[in-house]
DNA sequence: GGAACTCGGACTAAAACGGTCCTATTTATG
DNA sequence: CATAAATAGGACCGTTTTAGTCCGAGTTCC
């Protein structure tokens, strides 16, 4: 519970490692150096790329490099690239686009989770890949 | 990821409902009132007795209330008593007590997710009860 | 004694998580 | 041109967590 998944961890280790290499970095290379699963870490490294904070290049001695500086990529946009935006909520009721919940009308707690959500996100927002590095 | 577990929803939502409440709120009660699983927030209720959070009254018309006044009661509590302190990690590393990390020494965003954390953790302790009701 | 409670363990279905495997495509290099 | 080293991405799988149910037992009021 309000653990950051294995993804999201191995992401901002991919980040930082990127952000802090001079030319690009394979998976193969992130995955040897901090001995994660290669499969797992390329997979996240697809979704980053994908997400267009970082920009592959294909081909032998591809790799990956830094789509922006890393002072304008934040802990948010690591998080929402490997998550998926709708993960962004603390409950469901939050997240949904819908509003769906079970508990309706009748739950007293929504406006106080959105202030804690909305404090929660301030704190990934304002961290940036930099800062990792 | 990152969400809230329905435990603690509901466990926020009844804590909110024992602090506004004049006399003792029993589990039916409150399982009736938010039309939640009864002995979902039996249980959640006893782990918040076990916690200390709230005091228990057994037999019929029993039921609970606050053990201290709602703005000494933070959200940090309601979560710990609930999950457990040892839930209080954002990743495992820096849960565990006995520091075990799979990626070891090579690690090198533990010091940012360190930070990360407290600031999670101050989110969560700064909001009282007493500021759901 | 019975009704309405709390207490708490055992159990289960479903979803999420962490990870593997396999195939296709792209590209530099000998 | 063949090959090796990369990215790209779908399919699959075992384990753990989550959310919830069920049941038996103890307590207290009437």
């Amino acid at each position: 519970m309000l653990k950051l998944s294995k993804k999201v961890e191995y992401g901002l280790i991919a980040m930082r490692h990127i952000a802090a290499a001079q030319s690009v970095s394979s998976a193969k290379e992130i995955s040897d150096r901090y001995a994660i699963s290669h499969d797992l870490v390329a997979k996240v490294l697809q979704k980053l790329a994908k997400a267009g904070l970082i920009v592959s290049q294909q081909g032998m001695n591809g790799g990956y490099t830094l789509a922006r500086r890393a002072a304008d990529i934040s802990i948010t946009n690591v998080i929402d690239a490997i998550e998926g935006a709708a993960s962004a909520g603390i409950v469901q009721c939050l997240t949904a686009d819908d509003g769906i919940c079970s508990i309706y009308d009748n739950c007293t707690i929504k406006n106080p989770l959105g202030k804690i959500q909305h404090n929660l996100h301030q704190v990934f927002n304002t961290m940036k890949v930099s800062e990792i590095v």
